[in-house]
RNA sequence: GCGGGGAUGGCCCAGUGGUACGGCGGCAGCCUGCUAAGCUGUUUCUCUAUGAGAGCGAGGGUUCGAAUCCCUCUCCCCGCGCCA
């Protein structure tokens, strides 16, 4: 959530910065109505209370000099009866004021492009040699910077799902029958290969100075709701049935949620931490879209990259971690494009974010498989993370991206490493130490 | 799942109904010809702030008054049971 004080001290920032999200700032006005409410509120309970120590202290005196107590006994159940009521108001102000207050975003960084859809987002560079199909040509070319890299191809690669059936590396028709779709198995080389992407993931970030966790794969209702905006993430979630319990969809926020209401100190920043788990993600509302093969499933694995920083340092780690997720992309020989997400795109969480997509040649287009955020303080405020400075205790920034998620790197070099007959797929060289295999055939 | 013990400020710890003791650490200052020893103050959150309120794992209850008594829950430790 957003600094209360902040907000008071300087609203026009947060109404601007809702105006370039395209949302209502009637929130914010509905906030200021409350807080002041609940401002001349807890005045007026504080003053009663107050009276109430003195009066209550009173009847210790006056029991003590064995007098009799009963008459300033019955004021203070008076004076009890008017706080229980303001109290009980001011309980219900405060909820209110509260559930707005964790609606109002983040406030956007100077360099995020303002615009509504994502169809404006800014690509920041391309990077690699794609295989483009003819028919895609024009499209690749509106896409990229002028005189991007590409390799034209007569024929459109085969997509994924028939690719790996025809090779024996999905089973889809079965994971349907046992629990319906968006779910898979996945067969042969191919578990191997995703074993592989994992391995070097977790090699790759921990020569770059992270910690590699493997964090609870479910979190409960408390850590969930301040690690994330849990009202508008909730459809996304599966619950344990019967258990305050929900299945996690993504390691970040058992990262995140891990160091809740500690203080850190100085020296202990910047930390780096790697999220290695599955995830589940219900998808709902994304009926008709990728409904075929691995793309978009209910559970897949990643890695996930944390940070943990000092707000002076946020920015630089924003450009390190994208950095990190690049570099693991072109090391696959992936090619990609970075684009820069525009406002209207943007969680409530995020003060800027990069999304790193790759080039799927069957498909014809750039689909994201990587997404590069700084939550600056919004997300470390609700977590209550703080480290120690000589003046007082301050809020942590924090940061995540994506390293690598599986399926959908998978499905990458199924559609870009694919013999042109079909015959096969190479593996990056890269991977080989980790697969021991260079070739998946059938 | 059963039985026993526990949770107090950044950390340690005292406190069995009268408004949280003491220590350590941190910070500021004093003293001292050095970074020793010592002394003083301070240390969390909230508010319209020279003042006040809250805060003893969480939430309720009893009471004029609860860290303390009662109820429910969470987590940790020890033992038993179960178990890959």
């Amino acid at each position: 959530m957003i600094d209360v004080h902040l907000l008071r001290d300087k609203p026009n920032a947060f109404y601007e910065s809702a105006k370039k999200r395209f949302m209502d700032t009637g929130p914010l006005d509905r906030f200021f109505e409350l807080d002041e409410k609940w401002r001349k509120n807890l005045k007026e309970i504080n003053d009663l209370k107050r009276e109430k120590n003195e009066m209550s202290l009173k009847i210790s005196e006056t029991v003590k000099k064995k007098g009799d107590p009963s008459e300033i006994k019955k004021n203070v159940r008076e004076l009890n009866e008017k706080i229980d009521h303001l109290e009980s108001e001011q309980k219900q102000i405060a909820s209110d004021r509260d559930a707005v207050l964790k609606t109002i975003p983040n406030i956007i960084h100077e360099s995020v492009p303002v615009c509504k859809g994502d169809e404006n987002n800014a690509v920041v560079r391309y990077v690699g040699k794609a295989r483009v199909f003819s028919e895609d040509l024009e499209y690749f070319r509106n896409s990229t910077p002028t005189n991007s890299k590409l390799v034209e191809v007569e024929k459109r690669p085969i997509s994924h799902v028939d690719l790996l059936e025809k090779l024996n590396l999905i089973d889809i028709p079965r994971a349907g029958k046992v629990a319906g779709a968006r779910f898979y198995y996945l067969k042969n080389r191919l578990v191997k290969t995703e074993m592989a992407l994992m391995n070097y993931a977790v090699d790759f970030l921990s020569e770059r100075g992270f910690n590699i966790v493997e964090p609870p794969y479910m979190l409960n209702y408390s850590s969930m709701d301040s690690v994330t905006d849990l009202e508008t993430f909730k459809d996304a979630l599966y619950k344990i049935e019967g258990e305050d319990l929900y299945l996690i969809a993504t390691s970040e926020h058992p990262i995140g949620a891990m160091l809740k209401d500690e203080i850190l100190e100085e020296d202990d920043l910047p930390l780096r931490i790697a999220g290695i788990s599955p995830c589940f993600r219900r998808e709902a509302g994304a009926h008709g879209k990728d409904t075929k093969g691995i793309f978009r499933v209910h559970q897949f694995n990643k890695i996930e990259q944390f940070i943990f920083c000092k707000p002076e340092h946020s920015w630089e780690f924003l450009e390190e971690i994208l950095g990190n997720a690049e570099e693991f992309c072109r090391s696959l020989a992936l090619p990609y494009r970075v684009v820069n997400i525009c406002s209207g795109e943007l969680s409530v969480l995020n003060a800027k974010k990069y999304d790193i997509e790759v080039w799927f040649p069957a498909q014809g287009r750039f689909r994201e498989v990587v997404s590069a955020s700084n939550n600056t303080d919004y997300q470390a405020r609700s977590l209550n993370i703080r480290y120690r400075t000589k003046d007082g205790n301050k809020i942590i920034n924090t940061l995540n991206s994506t390293e690598v998620a599986t399926t959908r790197i998978l499905v990458a070099l199924a559609e870009n490493f694919q013999e042109p007959d079909g015959s096969g797929i190479r593996i990056p060289d890269v991977l080989v130490p980790y697969t021991g295999f260079d070739f998946i055939s059938y």
